[in-house]
DNA sequence: ATAATACCTAGTAAGCCTGTAGGATTTACG
DNA sequence: CGTAAATCCTACAGGCTTACTAGGTATTAT
């Protein structure tokens, strides 16, 4: 029971995306070397985003990816729906019809509820929350590391590549 | 992102002990034909369930498995983490340090947000409301069968097998 | 023409899920 | 004591998913 990191990668591109969205558009390589995530495999969660029409290509030079709707209406739920095929926490509440015990199921109550309560905290939350949090957090770590200085650390950051060399995380 | 069948049947095998838990022990065997699942499949579930404390078991003739503690002392939560290994939606909420940026991550906060909602809602069902649901079901399952006036005292477990000898579910 | 870019098809190593198989050990009961 | 009923233990296996990698084709701006 967890979302993969296919939710998680997707998830990020599109908060590039979103942060570049009055940029035009951004190349694949470009979200691969700011998220750390490998160019062929994103390649892959780009095309099913692609075919979710939440983002919109353009091939050959000067190409790239830009969001198909501004930051704003585009929620969490959108994006991991597509990626994670379909949120359903348990098949049963889905294929009802392949439980015999469907109609006297007392579980497939609870695990409804939990579905509806994680479609929800997702539909509410949108690539714009996302990315007004992120620049708190920016802030916050900014400033913590002007407080203390000597244990700087070099974590690179959410959109700068600091630390040209190194590995993608596997997150 | 689903909760897998091993944490379904282990929760109806628990329902099974729930609704047994006066009657003092009861075989694995019973467990397994009442919820038409497979026995040897079963007996592992049982094990962790053991290791969870959640259960006492007693062997040889006559032996089986009882509840450790009562039906409304045990929540679905307790049931789940251990069957499947920990409820965390998203790795990186655990293990943080795994996560190179984990200092400046905005969609963290969500991870955690949705994995704290879905261990709420489990925590607070325990296996008594359960139960309490499933009496409510049967009787509308019943009423709307019309069949059978009287014969209320032969509760042969929660779940009645209505056609005779199909294969088990694979729900 | 060239280089940058999206797009397409395959494959793959590892791990997990959902069991099955076959027994070893413990216990109640006649 | 012998036997049947039960838990407990180890091993394996087919299928699926995950998380990529490899290599190439098609398209486009310069």
């Amino acid at each position: 029971m967890r979302i993969s990191t296919k939710g998680r990668y997707g998830t990020r591109a599109m908060l590039t995306l979103a942060a570049h969205y009055d940029d035009g558009l951004v190349a694949a390589s470009k979200i691969a070397e700011d998220q750390k995530i490998s160019l062929k495999y994103l390649e892959s969660l780009l095309s099913s985003l692609k075919s979710a029409r939440l983002v919109i290509s353009k091939r050959g030079m000067q190409g790239g990816y830009i969001l198909a709707r501004s930051p704003a209406e585009i929620s969490l739920y959108d994006v991991l729906v597509p990626l994670e095929e379909a949120l359903d926490i348990v098949h049963c509440t889905e294929e009802a019809d392949s439980c015999r015990r469907s109609g006297i199921c007392c579980t497939q109550e609870v695990w409804r509820e939990i579905k509806d309560a994680v479609a929800g905290i997702l539909s509410k939350t949108s690539l714009s929350d996302l990315l007004g949090r992120q620049s708190v957090l920016e802030q916050i770590d900014k400033t913590s590391r002007n407080t203390e200085p000597g244990s700087v650390e070099n974590r690179p950051g959410f959109s700068r590549d600091r630390d040209g060399g190194t590995q993608q995380e596997n997150v």
